[in-house]
DNA sequence: TGCGCCAGCCTGTATATACAACTTGAAGGC
DNA sequence: GCCTTCAAGTTGTATATACAGGCTGGCGCA
């Protein structure tokens, strides 16, 4: 019985396993598939198909003429869903500024734990600060992170580089998960943020994995009145559309 | 200057042309890449090609030593995003109940226009109902259609067939944007959602797209203290991890 | 009649070959 | 020194060919 995968699937998951285990490092060139054809002994079809899929997947970018590259995470990440908030102001031609409030080494407890699945007494770095578009508070992010994933996370500088940014330089994400809900904040986020007492606050809880692992647990709370999500979902394969206008779109009123 | 499309993009396009038009129906069987080789002279390699990328895509559905069939839109639409209330209900195993409270034709207005990208007097069918979990309200839904995308829309029983699954079953889903907020809503939807009077909303605006053109924009309004959204993403390619289980989130207390 | 086998179709993969279009760098002419 | 031209390498596409393996219906045999 054969039941071993095809020859294009093997070069596929050769070249994601040097990705993943940081052999290939973003804007990295890959070999040409000429040069994957000598290697790995098949056609350049064969070559062709695997590092085609591999561009429609995400994982590269190829350039004819030029070559075939890995792509940039992060610029990856954002295709997804809007990961990093300063990224995010940025595209809006605003100034993003942030405040460290907490940044130490923690043992995970209850809910952490169990969101990173790991054991009560696992270290942990327990992150929290807040995040500002043009000098107005916009984002609370309380984050735990795993210390295995990212050891030197206490000798960061938050301020200047987000955490998001920071994580997901360390490797790819690989998987999120997040849950969105409305609700009425306590008094301190209420504080952090700058908000009416019957304001409520939109709450972002994501948990992101690499490797197959959960490593890094969040919960993000934004004022209602200054803040919104937005999401915008393509089928793979269809040719970029005349980039959907964004419309402005009224308060609910009346 | 040669600009034309390559052939197995042609070739893609005449049969994603087909099904939109509904001259192939869902389950159909789409012809065989010798005869589609035949009828476009082309080789069976191109055929082939654009074929298995209408199969990535979820266009079709291939069974090799039968053929290949067009795949149902609702498998694919649910790929994207839940977009059916009444299958996420149904999905946890719990009661989904409607109650329609308008169903009328009305020419498009201000907000509706813009997003509709029509003029002031386009026609559209304005919907609005109220969904029920095991009896209790969940979401209020606020939906406009253009008129020309579903001239039938008078004649439905959407308390049977919900909007959503109504018109994923006219024509796929091809892109959708949505824009998620935290709102203290109005007295009008606090009643029918039940809710206290210092309770979030969590406010769902979603467009979606059909060949190219948005055809229906609804707002959604879910009491912040039963309802969340939740997201996942994998990203294309990658095997199907062990289906992350989903932790028991703890309110934010303290 | 009923059963089994197989021919003929289908998709899936793999290869060798060919040409087009693009990029880069180097060689050569001014 | 600077510009042009061109050769070599790269991806993108297209084709003909080949074989493996799944599925189905019909034919032949018992």
């Amino acid at each position: 019985m054969n039941t071993e995968k095809p020859r294009y699937q093997q070069l596929k998951d050769l070249i994601i396993g040097r990705i993943l285990s940081g052999d290939l490092q973003p804007a990295d060139r890959v070999p040409s598939e000429n040069e994957l054809a000598e290697a790995m002994q098949v056609s350049r079809m064969t070559a062709n198909r695997a590092m085609r899929e591999l561009n429609d997947e995400g994982y590269v970018e190829r350039v004819a003429g030029r070559g075939t590259f890995v792509a940039d995470f992060r610029a990856r990440s954002q295709l997804v869903e809007v990961q990093n908030i300063a990224d995010e102001i940025a595209a809006r031609g605003h100034r993003h500024t942030s405040t460290v409030l907490q940044q130490s080494r923690q043992q995970a407890r209850g809910e952490v734990a169990r969101a990173l699945h790991v054991d009560q007494d696992a270290e942990v770095f327990h992150l929290q600060l807040i995040h500002f578009e043009n000098g107005k508070p916009i984002q609370v992010e309380d984050r735990h992170v795993l210390a295995d994933f990212a050891p030197d996370c206490l000798a960061q500088d938050f301020a200047q580089v987000t955490p998001s940014a920071y994580l997901t330089s360390m490797a790819p994400l690989q998987e999120a998960e997040q849950v969105v809900r409305a609700e009425i904040p306590n008094a301190a986020i209420r504080a952090h943020l700058d908000m009416k007492n019957d304001e409520p606050a939109l709450v972002v809880i994501r948990r992101t994995w690499s490797r197959g692992k959960p490593v890094t647990f969040a919960r993000l709370h934004h004022p209602g009145s200054r803040y919104e999500l937005t999401g915008h979902y393509i089928p793979p394969g269809t040719a970029r559309s005349a980039s959907a206008d964004v419309v402005q779109l009224e308060k609910l009123g009346q």
